[in-house]
DNA sequence: TAAATGACAAGTG
DNA sequence: CCACTTGCCATTT
């Protein structure tokens, strides 16, 4: 497995409960600033194997990018469940609920 | 080995 | 704010 698949499976296990980050955060914290994509992939693949909190990875307009309605109300309910909060257009206030890991020495955990 | 894929991001008009 | 374009790169086909 590549090292940037593995950091970003170790960041986003430290997300806590009512809080997101985004796909491109993510990404640059791994040390790939352009890898949002790769975060997708990882999220469909290893999301249950390592039982990771996916519904907290949105992207960086706040909204929930899953494209299955199903899935989509599943994730939505579960941040809600968490203390976040959606407008009208079923958006989350970034700058409320981002998670900034700011001591960031992700290299280190 | 080459081509396609994707729950994205940032820039432009 | 919306629509559209371009860049992106690990994984899958």
């Amino acid at each position: 497995m590549q090292p940037f698949t593995e950091k970003v499976v170790q960041i986003i296990r430290i997300i806590p409960p009512g809080k997101v980050m985004t796909y491109g955060q993510i990404a640059k914290l791994a040390g790939n600033p352009r890898g949002a994509r790769q975060v997708v992939r990882i999220l469909h693949s290893l999301s249950r194997t390592y039982g990771l909190p996916w519904h907290r990875v949105i992207n960086a307009k706040g909204e929930v990018a899953i494209h299955d309605e199903g899935q989509s109300n599943e994730q939505m309910s579960a941040l809600k469940q968490e203390g976040i909060e959606f407008d009208e257009y079923d958006k989350v206030d970034l700058t409320i609920y981002r998670f900034d890991p700011e001591w960031n020495d992700v290299d280190l955990i």
